[in-house]
DNA sequence: GATCATCGTATTGTCGACAAACTTACAATA
DNA sequence: TATTGTAAGTTTGTCGACAATACGATGATC
């Protein structure tokens, strides 16, 4: 997974003499909020796992304060419930959920190819050749048969898609939605599913892209989410049991001690 | 404005015997959290204003470790900014901002008329009879001149929309939005707007949805938006001096303290 | 034998304190 | 007079501790 911070959006007026770029701090908040989500797409932090919070902060060399503030950040964006004196676990999608999240990804990003060929030329080829760059990556990745690498090659091409549609809010929502995606890829299934034909899906976007056929894209798109649903709630038993113990090797001791977790608020 | 948890999608089966619903505890970081949002919506803690984390604590009774939290979960929504060392500061919008704002929404609220219109005919009735409900308390608050109470039946009635567009995420994402509208209204004008065709707009939308017309309604939201962007571009000294002094009488020391903050961290 | 009550333990939720860091103001020097 | 350096004050960021609560286990009673 590439560093959100540096890939998209970086370095854009800081030669200028005399207007020096603010200097970037980040908070440990920060920081551990990041090292969190990254365990959560990361699958090191299984769906319905409980852990506890003093364990938790001596993991990852901090005090509970920090650690319980960065809980509730992810817990706002929705990838963590805080059950009562349970410390934390990792959301548990629902068929429901997976519906819910590629309904709405389906409103959102068969836009993007619009609003992207809506761009300057120059801009457009940057985004093309980067798009490109994360389907070679899936490429190799398929071909060592390494699923996660496929899934993050996978997450890092829709998050550049969002990041380039041109809103902030929106790229921050995507970016919820693409972790919320692999989400239920862990909770559907147990482990990782090598979708052999999410190659050769990407491939066509780019040259849907590349031919400015906005509405070839937006169908393309529509037809991948469709079919990613299918492919998720598709019964457990059709998923491949090929590379799941190399992936889940440190599986943890329990799997799913609480099945249904509810949010703690609504809305 | 009415309360969340009980206004629109409580009380569904709660009267089966034997099937209790459970208890919700609410925790006093969400306490906190739904105070803190309320105050946003409300005005009373204007945008860019710099408030510091013991002097509200003391205010809300609260020790400054769950407040803290709250701040992180009202962080991860966009509302709040932590620049460092200076306390907590309410987002200020700028035009950009409502931009994205609303291009979020004219992506999301048209599509909520056909989810409405695909519901069965007995909670349609009910769609309809509250957001009917709301836009009566939109009328007699534009008769009484009150711009706060019409803002809140506004937010109220969109949410309600989302709320039975049927996406537990939607809803959510759309409150945030909403929130966020209004803390374009503070930011652009200094005060609230009374924009008096509001009214007219959002009895079309019942009739459109009465009439099960998904077309017109998807047109009037797409319009309805564009017009508010424009209404909130509008340059400053256009907005009505009318009511501004009422509305924030309790306006604070510094309205404008630090002018610019920068999100603490991008995507 | 099963169920309920009571006790113990472990974990959380909250608070207070300490230290570091940033900001601001004042003074000194060029 | 302006700019820089220093010092003080205020606020945050983090940690440790305490108390309350929930869960589990064990024993007693029906």
């Amino acid at each position: 997974m590439s560093d959100r911070s540096s890939g998209l959006s970086g370095l854009t007026s800081a030669r200028q003499v005399g207007r020096l770029a603010p200097v970037r701090r980040t908070s440990t908040v920060d920081l551990i909020a990041d090292r969190l989500r990254e365990a959560v797409v990361d699958g090191s932090l299984p769906p319905g796992a409980a852990l506890g919070e003093a364990e938790l902060a001596f993991q990852l060399g901090v005090s509970r304060g920090p650690l319980r503030e960065a809980m509730q950040r992810l817990t706002a964006e929705g990838l963590l419930v805080i059950p009562r004196r349970r410390g934390l676990a990792v959301r548990t999608m629902t068929p429901e959920d997976v519906r819910d999240i590629h309904w709405l990804r389906a409103r959102i990003e068969p836009e993007l190819g619009r609003r992207i060929l809506a761009r300057p030329l120059a801009e457009r080829k940057t985004v093309l050749a980067e798009l490109g760059t994360e389907v070679k990556r899936m490429q190799r990745a398929l071909k060592k048969d390494d699923a996660r690498a496929l899934g993050d090659a996978y997450l890092d091409f829709h998050r550049g898609l969002a990041a380039w549609g041109g809103s902030i809010r929106l790229a921050r929502m995507m970016s919820t939605l693409l972790i919320e995606t692999r989400l239920c890829t862990f909770s559907m299934y147990e482990h990782f599913e090598v979708a052999v034909d999410l190659v050769p899906e990407h491939l066509a976007f780019v040259d849907a892209l590349a031919a400015e056929d906005a509405e070839r894209f937006d169908a393309l798109m529509c037809a991948h989410l469709d079919a990613e649903v299918r492919r998720l709630l598709a019964e457990p038993e059709a998923a491949k049991e090929d590379d799941a113990d190399r992936l889940l090797a440190e599986t943890p001791d329990e799997p799913q001690p609480l099945d249904r977790l509810d949010l703690p608020e609504g809305i």
